[in-house]
DNA sequence: CCATTTAGTTACGTATTAGTAACTTACTAT
DNA sequence: ATAGTAAGTTACTAATACGTAACTAAATGG
């Protein structure tokens, strides 16, 4: 009763998937309700079932569209340069996007739903996209004639490595985005053994490697 | 009425502690019901109450266990050696830890619940396990004379990499996690500049630095 | 062998929530 | 204006799951 207004459908849609997106990545998928999400858009229930059937039906959309999203910009950072300029703007582009859409990055750092799970055995689509980054790693491994069977290693390692410093910087936000790709990028292209500069290694005692 | 035998307090404690921390792997807090714990466990709902007080208490006791056992051994493994054999040792014991305890680090990395999350903001408990490895790092940090604010960089970046790849070599399993973790410490320690020998490069084109 | 304790069970009450059926109100084009 | 349609609501069903009260069966010791 309180907002006698309408939209049209693909406003109330589109509206829909980011408030959805919201909940989704304020609980996940088990504890969010549609109830909520109908509350939430100022809404009843049966407007989310008229647009994605359900519950599932919005989380698939809201995925998706956040899963084609960062694969998208990786992807592009990934296209060119050299192989270090490669690695330092996908880093970057990774953090951007945690960054300025931290509700998408929560959505997938998130339990994906026990049923639906399209490429089995992962719990959380951050996986999903570390595999098809590993695809990238693998043809490149292949071209330059080495052995394809440990390029997900590399992918996965740093993926994985982007990941949680996203998930914690999300949380502190400091220092810049910038600042903590170009440490993230000089730890994976120089190693903890001989940081330059700014960047210092991990541990006190520095004679062996 | 199948099993009419009865167990000892502590036995049956035990058991259920097995058994909870099984279904919590397979389906994430959320998703799973007490009844199907007990069900597993071959015993009716109200002993889970008796032992635990509830869905939340025998979660507790689970994630604890866990998380002091896997802080224990990576703390260990850091406690001596070169930096560098500190590393190799830390992310050896993490991935044998991954390997002879799957079910563990299954309830580690899905979502915590939205309620009792004591050290707030994350989603997944592994945060805490890398918020814990940043003291260390921290503290390594501070005695060498260096910033000591971009320690959790470093410290999530290694927990992120390593535990990526645990989860994805959870899934397949192979090659053996020796060799595993000597990629990862190599791509750690030299970076993907310089990796020797066996490990390989990210890109294809290797020109400029 | 029987009494007491300890482990375990059945049967409920209450709450939440996914999903649907039937009805109503705002918009729009003739 | 008004007929027709698109958008939205209320009210309900069915299922699931947490938690508990009251009761029962097995072990143990005198």
């Amino acid at each position: 009763m309180a907002s006698r207004k309408k939209l049209t459908a693909a406003a109330r849609r589109a509206q829909l998937i980011q408030v959805g997106r919201e909940v989704f990545a304020e609980k996940g998928y088990e504890a969010t309700s549609v109830e909520e999400i109908a509350a939430r858009a100022k809404v009843s229930k049966p407007i989310v079932y008229e647009h994605f059937g359900g519950k599932e039906g919005l989380y698939a959309v809201v995925v998706d569209r956040e899963m084609e999203y960062v694969i998208g910009v990786i992807s592009e950072a990934l296209s060119e340069g050299s192989p270090r300029q490669r690695a330092e703007q996908a880093a970057l582009a990774f953090l951007i996007w945690v960054k300025d859409n931290p509700d998408g990055f929560a959505v997938l750092t998130h339990d994906a739903p026990t049923t639906a799970s399209s490429t089995g055995g992962f719990s959380s689509l951050l996986n999903e996209v570390a595999e098809r980054v590993s695809d990238v790693f693998a043809q490149a491994f292949k071209e330059a004639g080495y052995d394809p069977e440990i390029a997900p290693i590399y992918a996965h390692a740093l993926i994985g490595m982007v990941t949680l410093v996203g998930q914690w910087w999300s949380v502190v936000r400091k220092p810049s985005v910038e600042k903590v790709a170009s440490h993230i990028v000089a730890l994976a292209w120089m190693g903890l053994r001989n940081l330059p500069e700014k960047p210092h290694p991990i541990g006190v005692r520095e004679k062996i490697a």
